[in-house]
DNA sequence: TTGCTTAATGCAATTTGGTTGCAAATATAC
DNA sequence: GTATATTTGCAACCAAATTGCATTAAGCAA
């Protein structure tokens, strides 16, 4: 058998039953609006929303493209998703930081009510106490008030 | 003058400069629509989103007097939004617990991944430190992960 | 109770945000 | 350069949320 991209053979065989398991590694491409995008979030001093990208790339590519490299660059690790008390979706790179073995996003945001910005403070790391019946696998937290060019 | 609302009269005097200033006091009113969902949401496990809320009232109103409710019912500071991690975004009551001079919400929230319930963890407060030139006005703490009915 | 005034609602239309399918373009491995 | 799978653009689609306006009804005062 032969194909154009990466794969490889896993073999099984349990309980006279014999499996080949055919695994087909995606290679992932490098683009123009990829490598724009991710320029635009990484040199940001703001976390930026779908609508905010769309208008700072101008006509670099269509909107469900932007779309797609965000889906992209999250799966990559590159950036994360932020989500804002009033429900709008922000993005921001990761500087990380990850909590080492985790890998888990613990870090606070802060979102200002005046000028709307979103911003990580990667520095802050907020602690809390939560019964162990639950099982926690991401942390969002997010302050919101008055920037400190706002205030 | 006359005004068949409630209304208050300010007077200002400075610099020579003389102001009648009118303030127009809201009468809130309180309807079927309002109280229902109020109930609604004060007597459920989990926070709501708009669309759940249009399921359980059924035809009771428009979705957009919905909308609407829920927005007053939140200037009164009887319920509060959630924004989930995906974006989402729900309702819930306050049980207050206000930080009781400052009127923060200022508690847990845990999102499941599963089941995609949203539940106030009222009794769990998180710590947290941050730089002093940011006036913080509200905490939203979201963890996510898999809630006890899911684990 | 009745009438008056303004708040709240319903409905239709519109805007916004996000997804899907498919053909064409293009990045990467060889 | 060529082959092949990934990425893109476009059009269509769908759901969520907002707006404007005419109508209804809550609450106050007589
Ligand atoms: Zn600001
Ligand atoms: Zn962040
Ligand atoms: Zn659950
Ligand atoms: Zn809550």
């Amino acid at each position: 058998m032969q194909f154009g991209c990466k794969y490889t053979w896993y073999f099984i065989n349990r309980n006279n039953v014999a499996l080949y398991i055919l695994v087909i590694m995606k290679t992932i491409r490098n683009t123009a609006s990829k490598t724009a995008i991710l320029e635009l979030i990484t040199h940001s001093e703001v976390a930026l929303s779908h609508v905010e990208i769309q208008k700072l790339t101008g006509d670099l590519c269509d909107r469900v493209t932007i779309y797609r490299v965000l889906e992209r660059l999250i799966n990559e690790d590159l950036i994360h998703k932020i989500a804002t008390p009033d429900g709008t979706v922000k993005y921001a790179s990761c500087h990380h930081h990850h909590d080492n073995h985790h890998h888990i996003h613990n870090h606070v945001h802060f979102s200002c009510e005046k000028c709307l910005s979103v911003t990580c403070l990667d520095s802050v790391e907020p602690s809390y106490k939560i019964p162990d019946n639950y099982l926690v696998k991401e942390v969002n937290f997010t302050l919101s008030g008055l920037c400190p060019k706002c205030i």
